[in-house]
DNA sequence: CTAGATGTTAAGGT
DNA sequence: CACCTTAACATCTA
């Protein structure tokens, strides 16, 4: 469920199981996963570091184990990471292992094999390098504004575009579309300044509920869309069935009440 | 058996 | 250039 929010739990998750460790190997079980680099690059690089700091950026994850290199991690439509005791077997479509010396293991799990892992000088040469847009939590309103100026696009398609604004997939844009009451379909320019507002408190006010969930799905306050995000699935609002649409061939829910076109 | 699933990218069109 | 759609990637499940 890798979008801004699960990105930032498995930094959490990251931070309090692995880091300050001595790497003693890496276990490339696929290198379909791997970005510009090789096994043997990322064994040696590795071999004896320590990953001692995590950062997040969009939905992407890095960890860096030396003064000039950093892992960065995504993590597709179904990546995960998982710290393992000694004793634990590694699960199923386990892609990467990294083995500590105190016989511990970070396995990058990814089952449809979408996610990548890489090696990059830094996290802004890497932003720059796959032109990536302000990360969604870390923007103010008048970044935000400037933004949304000028363009023409679906609000939809825009929360969504990584090179605008970075972290938001097709879940949490449902989900600030449907709290904000804008129909997926209606273009930016045609918000008001105050809707316009009004979709960047919910941006930060889902993506940081989410967050604070553990982008834990059944945690979610009552008032969310993204429980009942199904076929069939009633508005948790209004009780009106969700309907749902395909645009650049995602699947969007929405409120066909509370989110009127305009 | 088929369609679709939280993502990104390339390719093609308007 | 801005924007849109589709297909591809690999795998599993409804």
């Amino acid at each position: 469920m890798p979008e801004l929010p699960e990105v930032e739990v498995f930094r959490q998750y990251m931070d309090n199981t692995s880091l300050d460790q001595t790497i003693q190997n890496v276990e490339v079980k696929n290198s379909l996963i791997l970005e510009d680099t090789t096994p043997g690059r990322l064994r040696s690089w590795l071999m004896g570091k320590k990953f001692h700091l995590t950062h997040r950026y969009g939905k992407y994850l890095f960890a860096k184990a030396s003064q000039d290199l950093c892992l960065v991690m995504h993590f597709g439509m179904t990546g995960h990471l998982r710290y393992l005791r000694q004793s634990e077997e590694a699960p199923d479509h386990t892609r990467l292992l990294f083995w500590f010396n105190n016989g511990n293991r970070l396995a990058y799990v990814c089952q449809r094999m979408l996610g990548r892992v890489g090696v990059v000088e830094s996290v802004d040469q890497f932003i720059h390098k796959k032109h990536l847009g302000s990360d969604a939590l870390n923007m103010n309103i008048e970044e935000f504004k400037e933004l949304m100026r000028g363009r023409k696009g679906r609000a939809k398609s825009i929360l969504m575009n990584q090179k605008i604004i970075a972290g938001i997939g097709n879940i949490y844009s449902d989900e600030i579309l449907y709290q904000t009451g804008v129909h997926p379909e209606t273009r930016i320019s045609d918000l008001s300044e105050e809707a316009v507002e009004k979709l960047f408190e919910n941006i930060v006010e889902v993506l940081s509920t989410a967050v604070n969930t553990k982008a834990n799905f059944s945690e979610l306050p009552p008032s969310y869309l993204i429980p009942h995000r199904y076929k069939g699935g009633k508005c948790p609002l209004c009780g009106e069935h969700l309907k749902s649409l395909k645009l650049s061939g995602r699947t969007v829910y929405f409120c066909p009440r509370r989110q009127q076109r305009i």
